[in-house]
DNA sequence: TCCTGATGGGTAC
DNA sequence: TACCCCTCAGGAT
């Protein structure tokens, strides 16, 4: 389940395991099998993420005299990129390939050594450079591509866009329109963190909250883009400085609001509230959030 | 065994 | 705004 960060850095290790190899590509579940077809046995030339989307790129050629994987058996033809998203509860790991993998799965990527299994997405599609391009165009400033001056180019733009709108921030973070790879958790952290209200409009944000607010998305989602979880809890208020139990919960990671209602908020003691924004349950605490 | 929710987003009304 | 899709885990029954 997957916010911006679980996607570049599926891409990276999607690129550290095929980039450049013949892969061998089904779709064991069946939805994705004919596609997987005409893939089977192609390079695997690289992946990349923009915000929640993932991309897989394929080209010609096929293990030749290795013979391991596939046959290349089908002509490449336009349509050569897998365009991924998870959506709200798809994954997609990477493991050893001898250890079996269960359940449905929409797509298996593997070089023999290293299986990459997709379950559940959103969408699994073979799309064209194109239309690759119209999709990436749809999306704001993608935190993680801190350094591109396009992204950077965008960001102007998205900061103007914000100024005008009478949105609150708990909406514009959605939005991928502008924030491209923020999704729920972050939204409340961020804005916890920097103590915004949720309700402050985008027209009645300082420049220097849009900037603090970027600034920090680019920090918490590169840190979670390396360690695959997303933690954002100061030194001070680790379950060990607090002599606290650590949080179990399934994205594992270590935070201030989300998915806390009702519980102490770890600075204040306030209990935290929450509210559905932009149709997803938004956290924040009243007292350190206040405007 | 059923029901619900979950880091999301498109489409239809 | 409501409803739909995808899958799976954990809690309620």
């Amino acid at each position: 389940m997957p916010e911006g960060h679980v996607i570049h850095r599926l891409a990276r290790l999607l690129n550290d395991a095929f980039a450049g190899e013949p892969v061998s590509v089904s779709s064991p579940q069946g939805t994705f099998a004919q596609q997987a077809a005409q893939l089977d046995g192609h390079v695997l030339e690289r992946a990349e993420a923009w915000g929640k989307h993932l991309f897989i790129h394929f080209a010609p050629g096929n293990g030749g005299a290795s013979g391991t994987v596939g046959g290349a058996g089908a002509v490449l033809g336009p349509e050569r990129i897998v365009h991924i998203h998870l959506g709200l509860i798809g994954t997609f790991r990477l493991q050893p390939a001898d250890v079996p993998v269960t359940g449905q799965i929409r797509l298996l990527v593997s070089d023999g050594t290293t299986v990459a299994h997709l379950h559940g997405p959103q969408w699994c599609r073979l799309i064209t450079e194109e239309e690759r391009d119209a999709a990436v165009a749809k999306l704001g400033a993608d935190p993680l591509r801190p350094t591109d001056p396009d992204n950077l180019a965008t960001l102007d733009d998205v900061h103007a866009r914000v100024a005008r709108s009478k949105r609150s921030l708990g909406s514009l973070l959605m939005d991928q329109k502008l924030y491209a790879g923020v999704g729920n958790i972050y939204r409340a952290e961020v804005l916890f963190l920097l103590g915004i209200s949720p309700d402050r409009a985008g027209v009645g944000a300082s420049r220097e909250d849009k900037e603090q607010i970027w600034e920090l998305l680019t920090d918490l989602m590169a840190q979670g883009e390396a360690s695959g979880r997303i933690d954002t809890v100061r030194p001070e208020h680790t379950p060990e400085a607090m002599g606290r139990e650590p949080r179990k919960d399934d994205h594992g990671g270590e935070v201030y609001v989300y998915r806390r209602a009702g519980q102490p908020c770890l600075v204040c003691g306030t209990p935290i509230a929450t509210a559905v924004v932009e149709g997803r349950n938004l956290f924040w605490c009243p007292t350190c959030q206040a405007e």
